[in-house]
DNA sequence: TTCATTATTGCAAATGATTTGCAATATGTC
DNA sequence: GACATATTGCAAATCATTTGCAATAATGAA
């Protein structure tokens, strides 16, 4: 997984953010985390390693309608999709076979189907 | 289905916008159509509507990490799920049971699942 | 190891979507 | 028609994300 040409010292940061704090994060939330642990790094910075990141395959970005994204390490888990709870944003992470699903959608409509997301809203167990 | 308190002229212009159209949505997109067709109306009234008619389910929200939120009714199709081209931004509706699907991730971790979103992303035919 | 090349970073400013305060206006009610 | 207040327009604010540019750091070559 090559991201970018260098190996440097932001980037080696932001990984260790996401893989630490183990759940979609936004790049708020890696900036805070990176500012308490190590020297701050420029949210810019962690903006365009993210869109690398992204465009490299490294990590998936994730939507809950919250008005930004979120973003999780790849490799680190087998794919899967998310609870996100309405009430206090915390997410859960469900596993499902969707092959029937996806065999469905390829070939529908002339798409090449490149990704797909499936996420779930409600409520845990502690906003009910 | 109850929209704010007033069925006012904003409101209809709104609905007959995101229908018209026939497709989801954005807010600007909205703008844009009314603005074309009738006396303008002020962006921001037509956010304070939109998240209205999301409160009250007249809308469904749907996200394509685009950075912005569309917007399409609920009541005018069946559920359906999205294919979103990357390439061009054309989006064309699928249908799929998911019956199975749903039901095995009620009652998984004591959530409730209140809504559901499904997107897939690749290329249209004309992207290729 | 030092040097040079250039990818990457920090900083500041710009952009785009969405939200908010407030006074003016329109809608439903009596 | 007059009142009470939900809704709108307008302007400014906010939040996430992007971008320009000069300074800095990573990596390959000498």
């Amino acid at each position: 997984m090559k991201i970018g040409q260098r190996y440097t010292e932001v980037r080696k940061k932001i990984f260790t953010a996401i893989e630490k704090m183990d759940k979609p994060v936004s790049a708020q939330e890696i900036y805070d985390y990176i500012k308490q642990n190590y020297e701050e790094v420029d949210l810019a910075s962690i903006y365009r390693n993210l869109e690398l990141m992204n465009k490299s395959d490294a990590v998936n970005v994730i939507l809950f309608g919250e008005g930004k994204k979120r973003y999780e390490l790849k490799n680190m888990k087998g794919h899967h999709h998310h609870l996100f709870c309405e009430g206090c944003g915390d997410i859960k992470d469900i596993e499902m076979k969707e092959e029937n699903l996806i065999k469905n959608v390829k070939n529908k409509e002339g798409f090449v189907i490149k990704k797909h997301n499936l996420e779930f809203f409600g409520l845990c167990p502690n906003c009910q």
